[in-house]
DNA sequence: ATAGGTGCAAATGTTTTGCTGTCAA
DNA sequence: TTGACAGCAAAACATTTGCACCTAT
């Protein structure tokens, strides 16, 4: 009780739509910008329900990676971000890491850890090539 | 060249030292609020201005963990974090795990990794009391 | 004497919220 | 019919910045 019945809206599916087709981590105006494409009148007000809304639900995530800005993910299953100190563009990592990692907090009995974000920080391919 | 000289301040090194000495990741208006209790006229701007060159200078670390608001770390040893989802308060862990993860990037030629920050999520001893 | 630091207040910029109208169920 | 959602604009809020003054070196 107390959960409010979810409706369907335009403005969800697509801003939902973009995060799912998207491998970058784009911040709320960029959502902004591409979801106006199809529906023109969108606010950013409502991007930005929305977007919280998707978090709650647990369908989208959202991560800093030591910007200001908000950025979010339409890929849940479970990866690591790389965040490039120069050109500060993020890298999706695949390691076999986060069970690893969970594994080595089931000794403490006084927390319930229930979920790993693993994030890394150096270098990135280009940025070695341009300044090395 | 294009360094500045730095400087001793009185402002400054009262909001080193208060970080160094709590093992809280409190947010710049805790820290200024503490600092003010030596320095009365101490400014808010001032207090974000020295975090921030603390930080370039590696000498503290910053967070946001979820909330909108940076947090701030006077200890920088290796270290993870776990933040309850229920009541949102920080502990630190200690798990010897960094350098294991660090190692599964040796291999990635593409990317220098140089850091890397594990943060977990789930329920504190308190909570799961609270309302099992 | 010089330039880095401070205090103060205004500006900035992101995210939230109040309100009114609309539309899915 | 009704209440969840949208659009719009204002508000809220943390952080940054411009400026005049102060002070470490």
């Amino acid at each position: 009780m107390g959960n409010k019945t979810e409706r369907y809206s335009r403005q969800k599916e697509e801003i939902y739509r973009i995060l799912r087709n998207t491998n970058t981590h784009p911040v709320a105006e960029w959502i902004h910008k591409q979801a106006k494409r199809k529906i023109s009148r969108l606010s950013l007000g409502t991007v930005y329900r929305n977007l919280n809304h998707l978090c709650q639900k647990g369908e989208i995530k959202k991560f800093t990676f030591g910007t200001q800005l908000e950025h979010y993910e339409g890929n849940i299953k479970p990866h690591q971000h790389f965040v490039c100190k120069r050109c500060g563009r993020i890298f999706d990592f695949f390691l076999d890491v986060n069970e690893e990692i969970l594994a080595k907090t089931k000794k403490l009995r006084k927390f319930r850890v229930e979920e790993v974000e693993v994030e890394f920080r150096g270098t990135c391919f280009d940025c070695r090539m341009t300044s090395k």
